[in-house]
DNA sequence: GCCGTTTTCGGCCCGACTGTTTTCAGTCG
């Protein structure tokens, strides 16, 4: 199996810890960093770009020399330097460099002065007293170390729809303080959060961190000064406020939304004329040329505004300083929802109050996509059950006027690819989603041909969650997204984005690598409840981050132009 | 190790907070 382009950044990465505790150039280190992010962003997998004969040192952030590395990485599935780097210091380093207090030169100091390699290394000179004794080192920073390795380590993060419960508690709270927002990888849509970054518009900022603190919510203080101050709530998750004046607030949402690879960009572009951009705005000189608004900083740096959900250093600064930005979908493009449940299967309401909800969200149209027979424990459908929902939806849509109710299903993928329900059911239905519910343990080859040959049957119109993850509750199948991906722009099968706030599947990196290679969407919410519609904005946010536009997505289209894009499908097929 | 509308060498984002110092280094975002 070639080599995944995420092992390749966790080589660059764990190489650019080991420099950094071994002393070496900072900006070599920071070098291996950004090229581990340019890696990871990538929309297609290194191993076929080299096979495509695609120069890699075109992408930002990596020459001549790590073009070389790369090759050499996916040819031989090692990479010397790391190996090396290894066995010069052997030991956990990755695991001290999570505790809080320890960076690279503390990291070193320990390492050298105390022979420390490992977590329980630390435990043990924390214990006869020894860390203390360091330069540099004092009672409450060994007290700190001391408790994070007590607990077991988490790098938790929360699902976008948990955060989301949080900021908007938080933000309602702390609005008498002055103008909220939250900004960070909320603001930016990311798919999970890790803390929360919070703007409060006032000017007396030792007054937001007093209110922050005496928040009920609030289970620990961790830093605490007159423009910041950072707590963590009860749920684990931290926040850091910041409260900024009224010049200042665009620079600081700039600042705080980020991401930092996207903000380094700037302030680069800012640094070649000879201005500097910080939280507090644009200065040439001490002068401030702008600050007040993102869109005032963009402009004057020369830049289109580029929405916050694209601002992950992937390209979008060039194509903004090209005035080449898409228009990103947004949520009122959405006409129809693709993937619908009632309590035919294992939804909890009725095809009649699924269409009633649907309509009521401001839909025209909505497939009534219900289990097949495989899945026996939500009563799936067989042929004959088919055939009766057909004629329910036929007599349902005749009482309906301005919203249509589509004849579907949600087949299931047998292990070898072939489906649940024989082709003279998936005949006489408008959309076929086909998913994988069974099996997520194939082998990587095997799992991919299983999906690519569900594909190739010309009845189906979308591959339903493709990757089958459960956020923080189970991991994607292994499934070869390249190929899979490419298999689907040739077939013209569409891909879902399942807006289900603990799928949201395809994630943004599958979904921008499908879009780059003409693949079209269906970003449907799976409802099993008539609250369920409202989820769709959870895909919407996924399929921005894409950089989708509603031309990339079937479900922005009218019906009838929809059904035609269907009908196509199976005409190409014939 | 990367990069160039001043540069192929000499730069490389920028500031807040903490704990340790006694003017600052390290960490963090």
């Amino acid at each position: 199996m070639p080599v995944q382009n995420a092992e390749i950044a966790a080589m660059f990465d764990q190489t650019a810890d080991l420099l950094e505790v071994k002393g070496d150039n900072p900006f070599r280190v920071r070098a291996y960093r950004r090229a581990a992010r340019t890696i990871e962003g990538l929309p297609q997998s290194v191993h076929s770009m080299l096979a495509a004969k695609a120069d890699l040192s075109e992408l930002p952030g990596i020459g001549k020399d790590l073009a070389g590395k790369i090759a050499d990485i996916v040819a031989s599935e090692h990479f010397a330097l790391l190996d090396a780097l290894k066995k010069k210091l052997p030991g956990d380093l990755g695991a001290m460099a999570a505790l809080p207090g320890l960076g690279p030169k503390r990291i070193k100091l320990i390492y050298d002065r105390l022979k420390i390699r490992t977590l329980d290394d630390l435990r043990q000179a924390i214990e006869k007293g020894r860390l203390r004794k360091l330069r540099g080192f004092g009672e409450v920073t060994e007290k700190k170390i001391a408790e994070a390795l007590a607990k077991p380590i988490e790098t938790r993060r929360y699902k976008l729809s948990v955060a989301e419960a949080e900021a908007e508690a938080l933000a309602a709270y702390l609005k008498d303080s002055g103008r909220v927002v939250v900004a960070g990888s909320y603001r930016r849509r990311r798919d999970t959060v890790g803390d929360l970054d919070v703007l409060v518009l006032a000017g007396h900022g030792a007054a937001v961190g007093e209110r922050l603190v005496t928040y009920a919510n609030v289970a620990d203080v961790i830093a605490q000064g007159p423009t910041r101050t950072t707590v963590v709530l009860r749920s684990g998750l931290q926040v850091d406020v910041r409260a900024v004046p009224e010049q200042s607030y665009g620079a600081a949402l700039l600042y705080f939304t980020g991401s930092k690879a996207h903000n380094i960009a700037l302030r680069n572009i800012a640094a070649k004329r000879k201005w500097k951009l910080n939280e507090y705005g644009l200065f040439a000189g001490r002068r401030r040329i702008a600050g007040a608004t993102e869109e005032e900083v963009y402009a004057k740096l020369g830049l289109a505004f580029v929405p916050p959900e694209m601002r992950e250093d992937r390209g979008e600064v060039a194509l903004a300083q090209a005035g080449a930005l898409p228009k990103l979908i947004a949520a009122g493009d959405i006409r129809g929802d693709l993937h619908v449940h009632s309590d035919w299967t294992d939804g909890t309401a009725s095809i009649a109050e699924m269409a009633a909800a649907a309509q009521a969200g401001g839909l025209s149209y909505m497939a009534l996509t219900d289990h097949s027979r495989r899945q026996t424990m939500s009563h799936g459908l067989d042929a004959a059950r088919v055939a009766r929902q057909c004629r329910e939806i036929d007599r349902i849509n005749a009482g309906l006027s301005g919203f249509a109710i589509l004849k579907g299903i949600e087949v299931d993928i047998l292990k070898d690819g072939r489906l649940d329900l024989p082709d003279s059911a998936l005949a006489q239905l408008d959309v076929v989603v086909a998913s994988v519910h069974s099996y997520f343990d194939l082998a990587r080859e095997a799992q991919t041909d299983r999906i690519i040959r569900a594909m190739r049957n010309p009845h189906v119109s979308v591959i339903g969650h493709p990757t089958g993850r459960l956020i923080g509750e189970r991991e994607p199948y292994e499934v070869d997204m390249d190929r899979l991906t490419s298999a689907a722009a040739e077939l013209g099968c569409c891909l879902e984005i399942n807006s289900q706030p603990e799928r949201l599947d395809l994630n943004d990196l599958h979904a921008h690598m499908a879009q780059s290679k003409g693949v079209k969407f269906a970003i449907s919410t799976d409802a099993h409840t008539v609250n369920s519609f409202q989820y769709i904005r959870y895909g919407i946010d996924q399929a921005r981050r894409a950089w989708l536009t509603a031309d990339d997505v079937i479900n922005t289209r009218p019906l009838t132009e929809m059904r035609k894009l269907l009908k196509r499908r199976l005409l190409q097929a014939a």
